[in-house]
DNA sequence: GTCTATACGCTGATAGAC
DNA sequence: GTCTATCAGCGTATAGAC
């Protein structure tokens, strides 16, 4: 059950309320930048309202940060499932998470974007929560299938990943200004086949083929 | 001239130790997590002497930003004056960010890891600042010669580097426990040779080779 | 230029009526 | 459960002595 419903009948729980607002105020303008007030009144509630639901500040945020990663968690989850190959796997996700920046940005931004240590210091690294925490496994499952070399599976997930991530920040930021979907075959393909023509390094021809 | 002088003799200019001060607290706490009075106790300063040389918290994070920055792209030019191929180059400059990471880690944790908008609204992205700037240039050179693949600069650029950043911000945030330095070979051959067997995309036999 | 002491707005949080 | 009114503390910034 997603708490974010775009469209929905007047009477909208006031948790949700709560929450959108505050996704909204913590991505545009940053967490400390916000008050409990400024929630407050673009939720439309009022400051009892919210320490009732969430008992502060600190408790929307907590919130927020577990239904989002969930959200993404599923994303991953579903992948894992529908393909089988590392490959098929990975290319999936990166256009998934491409079309995600574009139609539900906020919630990107808050996961990709945040700096959750400095508010939320006793959640762990956000690199080691559930959805990063999938990614690697795929990756490692890919590596025992030899599908890639053998090697550190942080750096096959960095590499994997790590591209597609930093595009998906430069468009937040508002560097790139084509939609991310349009880029993420090309992306994929960069690093599944390599961006190096290899003649120095590694001593074989004719790899420099489809490419676009 | 660097702002930072390790065991300079006793009486450092007073800049530099509220640089310093300033630099160490952002990075552990984040920025608004430290106060100005926080800075001027480590400093060893009194307040009025804070705002008397950087007029406020935020001139402390301007300058700051600013001498950062500029070590930062003087590193990326000494790499392209002292190697002319974008696969020397990107393999010599990641090294040394890696290293970099190791020795001098507040830098690299300030520039690649800080969430300066919340702070610098005024500043530009900091994917447009001129380090960045710089790798892309190095990049779109490599495509220009034929070095790699003709396509989006962005991509190319994002898939060259992004594992590396990744690699850095994992390792900023605990959760990789090896030094970054003997990761570096790796990290560069993933990508620029490919980390898909390629069995499936595209076929040609026998790539799974040099990996270590 | 450096320091101490002080002012004051804002923020997170609570109390208590409805 | 929801609201309004209010509090106490902190954090930035300034005034003015040395």
């Amino acid at each position: 059950m997603p708490y974010l419903r775009r469209n929905a009948p007047r009477p909208e729980p006031i948790d949700c309320r709560i929450l959108t607002a505050a996704l909204e105020l913590f991505v545009s303008r940053g967490y400390h930048n916000v008050s409990v007030h400024d929630v407050q009144r673009r939720a439309g509630v009022s400051i009892g309202s919210i320490y009732n639901h969430f008992g502060g500040k600190e408790g929307i945020a907590k919130a927020l940060y577990g239904h989002l990663l969930n959200e993404l968690s599923e994303l991953v989850k579903e992948v894992m499932e529908s393909h089988k190959s590392l490959g098929e796997r990975s290319r999936t996700l990166i256009r998934l998470l491409f079309e995600f920046t574009e139609t539900r940005r906020d919630i990107i931004a808050f996961v990709f974007h945040a700096k959750h240590r400095e508010f939320l210091p006793d959640e762990p690294p956000i690199c080691s929560a559930e959805p990063f925490r999938r990614m690697r496994d795929m990756v490692e499952e890919g590596m025992a299938r030899g599908e890639i070399g053998q090697g550190n599976a942080w750096v096959a997930t960095a590499t994997l990943f790590g591209g597609a991530i930093r595009l998906i920040q430069l468009r937040l930021d508002g560097v790139l200004e084509e939609p991310l979907p349009e880029l993420a075959e090309e992306a994929w393909e960069s690093v599944w086949n390599g961006l190096g023509a290899g003649e120095e390094v590694v001593p074989l021809a004719g790899r420099s083929a489809a490419r676009g």
